[in-house]
DNA sequence: AATTTACTTGGCGAAACAGCCAAGTAAAGA
DNA sequence: TCTTTACTTGGCTGTTTCGCCAAGTAAATT
């Protein structure tokens, strides 16, 4: 595979990545509806505030957030518009069909 | 979280996954143009027939690919045709923007 | 200046994932 | 029927990811 496409490749599966957990997914679908402090998130992903920090380190390094601290809050919103009709996509494929074979 | 929002995000999350590594996201990819054997995919991303064989098992179990055997080879192709537009969305963000903070 | 609040970072053990080899299977061909 | 082809599955080791606790930081408040 040529370095460029390469590059191309590894750039979409971070983000891709970044949306790959429960955590970070519920986190995305949250942003959508405005941005929202940590401890928001905390709260309603309901883990250890390190581990939702961690989590949002992830989702801004793979480009799909953006952070601002204001008063003393920090503040993490989405750069990206087009979750949502994707999801719709994920949503539309059945649970699991078994196409072939039995078992 | 109740259970129901709980089912689809993990159904979400397993669709995410079974996209978030550079093998099976460019499988991904090639299928766009067609269904493909798994020896065509094994040559394409250059693994281990037997790697390649449980990443497509990942992403049919997904419901992101149907298989079907004809002849001696088994055909994979994708059930999602709204992977391109999710991947131009991606692609769309830039690699790491720096919002905040310096280091 | 000391304290509190709202995080971020380091570190570590546990769990999940990846990829190879070897072995199994099922259909096609000799 | 025996062999070959095209996979799939089991098993194992090495790597990555996860989530907690503890410690560090920086801005706001007292």
């Amino acid at each position: 595979m040529p370095a460029r496409s390469q590059d191309r490749t590894d750039r979409r599966v971070a983000v891709i990545k970044a949306l790959a957990h429960p955590s970070r997914l519920i986190i995305a679908e949250a942003l959508q509806a405005g941005e929202q402090c940590v401890c928001d998130l905390r709260e309603l992903v309901g883990s250890d505030l390190s581990t939702v920090s961690k989590h949002l380190t992830v989702m801004r390094e793979a480009g799909l957030l953006e952070m601002e601290k204001r008063g003393q809050n920090v503040y993490y919103r989405l750069r990206c518009p087009c979750l949502l009709s994707f999801f719709e996509c994920v949503d539309s494929l059945a649970p699991v069909r078994r196409t072939n074979g039995k078992k």
